[in-house]
DNA sequence: CATGGGTCCTGAGTGC
DNA sequence: TGCACTCAGGACCCAT
């Protein structure tokens, strides 16, 4: 599932396709997936240019010469960059086209993925929690811990409290740090809650190095794969040893969501 | 405000 | 082989 490093990824890459391409036609077989609708979506970007690239959270935002729209890749999202005559992605809904042929492709199988313009969004890019590779500090993310007595995996993984982690590196995170995913937040002391915070910024840096997991449906957008999945610790490793001390990884369902750990590291 | 459950949607996995 | 069924999963919505 996308989550910071794997729209990082595709943000970087879109930065030096797209930047400057005019926007000219949107195509889509599933106008829900363009909100507020199809019509005014369209209305919003179309003749527009675009400026920028940048993220907030797991949102890509398209800044434009006027206003902006932004898209969410949700579980099964990619976006392909491509020419008008190359051959059809699967599951590609939404397509935007570009003058002189260029093609930026919304693939997303599970369709709970969407485009939304400024209208359609409200307020609620700042209602994000800080950026963990920008904004958060030791000092900050302590805060947020001891706010809460819900599973510390549970307050990674909610977006209003920290921006732009997911399953893969919440669980990885926690095992780095060597904390049980259901510790309860407000029990981590200081010093463990350092050490969080530094693994998420480890877990996230080597997401990035290696351009993403693509374990699932990511890729990026040229439909490479990226391979942070060859190193996961244990996200999805369920009966595979340990890395570190060879115990078999368990896996729990915690909030409905799988939740990885090793028995014997996470205590 | 904090918390937890339901919901969306479809391919993959399971059982027969 | 193929059918019917269940499940995963991010974030929003709603009830408590």
């Amino acid at each position: 599932m996308p989550e910071l490093p794997e729209v990082e990824t595709i943000r970087r890459q879109l930065e030096k396709e797209i930047v400057g391409e005019t926007i000219v036609a949107v195509w889509s077989d599933r106008p829900k997936m363009l909100r507020p609708s199809a019509e005014r979506f369209l209305k919003g970007v179309k003749g527009r240019k675009v400026r920028e690239v940048s993220r907030r959270a797991k949102l890509l935002i398209f800044e434009l010469d006027e206003g902006y729209f932004v898209c969410h890749l949700r579980l099964s999202g990619r976006l392909f960059v491509r020419q008008k005559d190359d051959e059809a992605d699967d599951y590609a809904h939404v397509i935007l086209k570009f003058k002189g042929g260029q093609e930026l492709r919304f693939s997303e199988m599970r369709l709970f993925g969407y485009l939304a313009d400024q209208e359609a969004l409200g307020g609620i890019l700042s209602k994000y929690g800080p950026e963990p590779l920008d904004d958060l500090t030791a000092d900050k993310f302590y805060s947020i811990l001891r706010k809460t007595s819900r599973p510390v995996k549970i307050v990674l993984m909610d977006q209003h409290k920290i921006a732009g982690i997911g399953n893969i590196y919440a669980n990885d995170a926690l095992f780095l740090a060597k904390i049980h995913p259901q510790t309860p937040a407000d029990k981590l002391t200081r010093g463990r809650s350092d050490i969080l915070f530094t693994a998420i910024e480890q877990v996230f840096k080597e997401g990035l190095k290696y351009g993403g997991a693509s374990d699932q449906w990511y890729l990026q957008v040229h439909g490479e794969e990226g391979s942070y999945q060859d190193y996961f610790k244990v996200y999805g490793r369920t009966g595979q040893r340990c890395d570190v001390c060879g115990t078999e990884i368990e896996r729990v369902a915690l909030g409905g969501r799988g939740t990885f750990f090793c028995p014997e590291c996470q205590k």
